[in-house]
DNA sequence: AGCCATGCACCG
DNA sequence: CGGTGCATGGCT
């Protein structure tokens, strides 16, 4: 393959999808995230992977070993999800994404539907519904019954949820807000653009009105060659 | 080719 | 009229 050199041009423009009737927001100035390397097997600008093991997000590398977070004090976590519009707003159902699907939660080979016991990090007990729907050849997967969960800890698009497995074996939600600089693509609305820059150095995405635009800033900064 | 966000039809 | 289940479309 000799795709090689100018993958970054590529990868670094993609264009956020518009909600059709929303309240317009606009993006005048420069959302900027650091650190962009998450890159593993279909991974979406909103599903964010979960590196960070039991204490802060030191950004170690882990060789792999499953029980790396080892004693944290919490549990260790799963996987993470910045809640849509569609996952916060109504009746409650979030969406999982397939990978973690069918990694972390039980098998509906034989089951259209399964019930997952989970208790929040304040001790409080939700009994949710984990399905699928048919679409297209393949199927999605929904955890239905989080409405409580995100009433209670007043959840929007553009927060992260967090799976996590207790001691017991026992699924653990928590939440938490998007760092300072952490993408919170989900909550732009209308068409942009984006493009990772090259800052001195440091990487930074931005995101821009016009693909144009996002071009121009991606060649100046060095990396759109 | 496939995933997933979201709209929406249908059924209660 | 509300919710389930699905289909479509946008994006990777």
């Amino acid at each position: 393959m000799a795709t090689g050199s100018s993958d970054a041009s590529d990868d670094a423009v993609r264009r956020e999808s518009a909600d059709a009737a929303g309240p317009s927001q606009r993006c005048d100035g420069l959302a900027a995230q650091r650190g962009l390397k998450d890159r593993e097997e279909g991974d979406k600008p909103k599903t964010l992977r979960g590196k960070a093991k039991g204490a802060d997000g030191k950004a170690g590398s882990s060789p792999k070993g499953k029980g790396g977070s080892g004693g944290g004090g919490g549990g260790e976590l799963l996987f993470e999800k910045m809640l849509t519009s569609s996952d916060a707003g109504g009746p409650g159902r979030v969406v999982i994404p397939k990978v973690h699907a069918l990694a972390h939660f039980p098998s509906l080979e034989k089951e259209r539907e399964r019930e997952v016991p989970a208790v929040d990090t304040a001790g409080q007990r939700y009994r949710l519904r984990f399905r699928f729907w048919v679409n297209n050849q393949s199927r999605m997967y929904v955890l239905e019954g989080c409405q409580p969960d995100e009433a209670a800890r007043r959840l929007k698009a553009g927060d992260i949820i967090t799976f996590s497995r207790g001691a017991n074996g026992a699924l653990v939600i928590g939440s938490r807000q998007p760092r300072p600089g952490e993408p919170k693509a989900v909550l732009v609305q209308g068409p942009l653009w984006a493009a990772v820059l090259n800052v001195a150095g440091e990487l930074y995405q931005a995101f821009f009105e016009s693909r144009e635009a996002a071009l121009e800033a991606a060649n100046a900064s060095g990396l759109g060659a």
